[in-house]
This record gives structure tokens, sequence and C-alpha cells, in this order.
DNA sequence: CATGCGTGGAC
DNA sequence: TGTCCAAGCAT
């Protein structure tokens, strides 16, 4: 749950799943409904579905106990270089880096390590550096610290201040450069989507169709998206293809992933289409949601 | 290796 | 508003 998300958006999450699901075996027996449920509006969904085959190779293949060393458990589904390292050093006392987002930013600073942490190469680079500094005695408690103080004296935006104890080990702040650690190369911009979300009732039933079962937001079901060039386009298109098209929001809705942002028109038609599926209320409820298909819901409740 | 994969917080 | 990033991983 922590990979690519913050603690305190995990936190109520992670005591309804284990209160949900406590062991192993309850993971790898669960329903991926339920597991879906636990984890909507989560996001990355894919980490949950890998969790479970994790879980189930845990049964399969390791007699039910979670494999031990670093390099074992990366065989697990989900489970990284990071990932791994944190479980291997918290729990069984290996004495291996865990390399976050923080661990880096941390010695990058320290130590004005230049690497690209963008590139993956870089990687071994801090490795190699940091795991003689890691401490042989408590490896976890180590990794531990280091992912607070990221957190905290020495976060993205945060400058050590001249009395902290850091500041004479710390030589990106004794040059006076020390937010420009880590170096990191940017990424690509976003591309932009508009979509044309359509409204049909049938006998007090909505159409809705499944996401492709790769990709993003696999698997989920939505009002089925029809995808144009541009918001001007939406109306124009939908016209041309359902009778009585009516639009029901003017602004549009927008919902932001990590690559594609979109602008989505409500649209109602009178229409309905072979490839959707009714599904009442009822149904729909038992489903899970991701964020961006709650969004049109309310948006929808909005505008009628 | 580069890219795709969600969502929310902070500024 | 846009931008960056968060206890990364799979392909």
């Amino acid at each position: 749950m922590l990979q690519q998300t913050q603690v305190e958006t995990v936190i109520p999450y992670y005591e309804r799943f284990l209160s949900e699901l406590p062991t192993v075996k309850d993971l790898a027996e669960a329903d991926e409904e339920v597991l879906l449920k636990l984890w909507s509006g989560l996001g990355y969904y894919s980490r949950v579905r890998n969790m479970q085959k994790a879980a189930r190779q845990v049964m399969a293949d390791f007699d039910g106990q979670l494999p031990s060393t670093s390099q074992s458990l990366q065989s697990l589904a989900g489970i990284g270089p990071y990932t791994a390292a944190a479980i291997a050093s918290i729990s069984f006392n290996e004495v291996v880096p865990a390399l976050d987002g923080n661990m880096f930013r941390v010695f990058a600073r320290l130590l004005k390590i230049e690497a690209d942490i963008a590139q993956p190469k870089s990687r071994k680079t801090f490795y190699d550096i940091i795991l003689p500094i890691v401490d042989p005695e408590r490896p976890g408690d180590f990794n531990q610290a280091v992912m607070d103080l990221g957190t905290s004296l020495m976060s993205t935006k945060t400058e050590t201040l001249s009395d902290s104890p850091f500041a004479r080990f710390n030589l990106s702040y004794q040059e006076g450069v020390e937010l420009t650690f880590p170096i990191k190369s940017k990424k690509v911009k976003q591309v932009q989507k508009f979509y044309a979300a359509i409204i049909s009732e049938n006998d007090g039933s909505l159409a809705y169709t499944q996401r492709p079962k790769t990709g993003l937001l696999a698997n989920f079901w939505t009002y089925p998206l029809l995808e144009f060039d541009s918001w001007d386009a939406i109306y124009d298109g939908v016209s041309e293809h359902f009778e009585a098209a009516k639009q029901l929001n003017i602004t549009p809705i927008t919902h932001i992933f990590t690559h594609q942002k979109w602008q989505v028109m409500l649209v109602q038609v009178e229409n309905e289409d072979a490839s959707w599926t009714y599904l009442s209320d009822d149904a729909y409820e038992t489903l899970p949601q991701t964020t961006l298909q709650l969004k049109l819901q309310a948006a929808l409740r909005e505008n009628l």
C-alpha cells in the first residue's frame, strides 16, 4: 500500500484491509471483487492484484511462511528491490538499505551524489554507497529512521537549519545547493484526452461497460466512454451517433492520471447498445469503483 | 531501458 | 491554475 502513496493516505485503508483479511491465507482465498472494494480509491490497482498473487505464491511455494531474505522476497509478485529490502531489514534484520524516494533524497543531499535518480542504473550507485553505512545491528531502524528524516527535516522542500545536527554533515547544504538534490530528469508531460460518458437508462438501470483487462483501470466498470479529439468535437460527435443526445454538464469533469488528463462530458441518450450492460443501482453498488467513476456519478446526480 | 500505472497533498 | 511527488513495480 505504501508504494508511491503517503502514509497518512494509507492508514485507514490498511486498518480496514487487515481487519477484513487478517492472514495470508484469507488474502490468497479472497474474491477479487472483495479485494478491489477494499482498495477502491487508493489507486495503482495492480498492487492489490499482485499482493494476492504473492499470497498465493507464499501458500503454494513457501508453506505459508513469508521468505526471509531480500533476494527470495523479490520472487513474489509486486515485491521489488525497495519492498524486499524494507521487509528483510525490518522483519529479519538483513543488513540492506531500503532505497525509496526518501533515501535517495537524503543521501543525494548529504553526500552530493549527482546520479540522476530517474534512471534505473542509478540505484546501484546509491546502493553501493549506502550499503556500508547501514547499521549492522539495527538495519530496520536505520532504514525507517532515514525515511522519517526524509519526510521531516529533509523533505523535498525543506532546507537544513543552521543549528540542525545534520548541518555540518550535509555537503550540499554546506555549499548552498541543497535544494538542487536529488538530481532528477524531467518526465514526459501528460496527454490530454476527451471523452463522452454515455448515460443510457432502461427501466431504472443504467448502461455500463467493463474496461479492458489490462492497462488503465483494468477490469473496472464505468459508464460507456467514447473518446473524441477535442472538447468541442464531443457534442457534435454524439449527436451524429445517438438520438436526443443531451449534454448534462457545461464545464468539463476533469480527472488527472499520472500520464493523462481527461476531460469528460456527461451525455444522456435515448439509444441502447448491445455492447452495454444495464445494471440496477443495487447491482452497481456491489462493484468496486474508481475515483473517476465516482466523480462521474456525483456529477450525474448534480446535473439531473 | 522507458513507459504505464491512480490518487491526493502541498505549495 | 500547474507542478512535483509520495515507504515503486512490471513489462
